[in-house]
DNA sequence: GGAATTTCCTAAACTAGTTCATTTTTTTTG
DNA sequence: CAAAAAAAATGAACTAGTTTAGGAAATTCC
């Protein structure tokens, strides 16, 4: 399939719409290719783009006082990804957006974003119909954040996002888990002698 | 102000719109009261409502394995609460939400909000933007419970939510904080002697 | 293909935050 | 208003997770 056919499916999960909006929908997307390590969003810059990803991956981070990084997000294949605060309220961003591989996005500007959502009530369905979807997430992760010891984090992860184990370095992964790297190497090490 | 209006005055804050059309908004709502420690969601039964909170204050929160509690979330005057999880996919709640004082709160039925979306595009966009406010503030929560120490979270608190002081209980501050009830004394002990 | 850089691992010392057990204070309720 | 229940405080022992420091793999890049 390619870029507009995928994207056209992916909407069209959510929202019943014709054709002729699915074409019209897609045709405000633009693909981008970005190399590995390349950021696409930085603090002090306002997000402009909403981007699904179409091959690759990326990570988003905050840099704390000390220099710690703390993951926010991975996107991979069929994942959104952009710095919501400055997307949504067009203000300077506070995060990094990085690829962690060379990269194949498919992104709508916010403003053509806009148009979109006044021109066509199933469009406006479609982004509140997403911004729900996420808004239960982040409130499951916050649960297991708030709930979960570090190594029940890990393994919570591993069984809920197959996907993403092995296409994400240690380092985010620890970070996206709330622990250090060392303590992160612990628990596989642990793992690996005491369990199967 | 009665309820219907300040409702009204509610969403007229985010979308224009006609007299008529907040006057049919403000009609999907009923108003409905509740005493300290009622439960108004609980686990295992599916959420019917979203509620908007006139006076009272309201806590929801999870309970583990162990039987420890962790606050997910606090609403006094002027805040949405629900157990969005259940909510939004119409599936038994994982969570409590308690009034924490005699309360009365504006409530819409899942079925009537669907109605409103369907019926017109100004009521689907009102939505769309609260999904992706609750959503920027989630991903602000998760910002600070990764990067911030335990003092630091406190403090953050204090200083961006004023109005909850003194009204939530220190337990279920604590919780929500993500620490002990032992360990928050502890921060307050601390800052009396150190600060000021 | 080899030097440089990035990522991952290991281990010991340490500390931020927890657990447990008890007491004091505040709130609720008959 | 007194008894009971709930919430907050205190302190000591403990531990889950961090810090620091060094080395081993694995990737990257000229």
């Amino acid at each position: 399939m390619n870029p507009h056919e995928i994207i056209k499916s992916y909407i069209q999960r959510y929202i019943e719409i014709t054709e002729e909006e699915a074409d019209y929908f897609a045709s405000c997307f633009e693909t981008a290719r970005f190399k590995k390590r390349q950021y696409i969003v930085q603090p002090g810059f306002t997000a402009k783009y909403r981007n699904y990803v179409l091959e690759g991956a990326f990570r988003s981070f905050v840099v704390g006082d000390q220099g710690q990084e703390s993951t926010i997000e991975f996107a991979i294949d069929d994942w959104w990804i952009t710095d919501y605060n400055s997307y949504i309220f067009q203000q300077p961003a506070s995060m990094f957006v990085m690829a962690l591989e060379d990269s194949l996005v498919l992104r709508i500007d916010f403003h053509k974003e806009q148009e979109l959502k006044n021109a066509n009530h199933h469009f406006e369905s479609f982004f509140r119909i997403i911004a729900e979807r996420a808004l239960a997430a982040h409130q499951r992760r916050l649960i297991s954040n708030l709930t979960l010891t570090a190594e029940e984090r890990f393994t919570h992860f591993e069984t809920n996002f197959p996907k993403f184990m092995g296409r994400v370095p240690q380092y985010a992964l620890a970070s996206f888990l709330g622990m250090t790297t060392e303590f992160l190497s612990r628990i596989r090490k642990r793992r690996l002698h005491n369990k199967s």
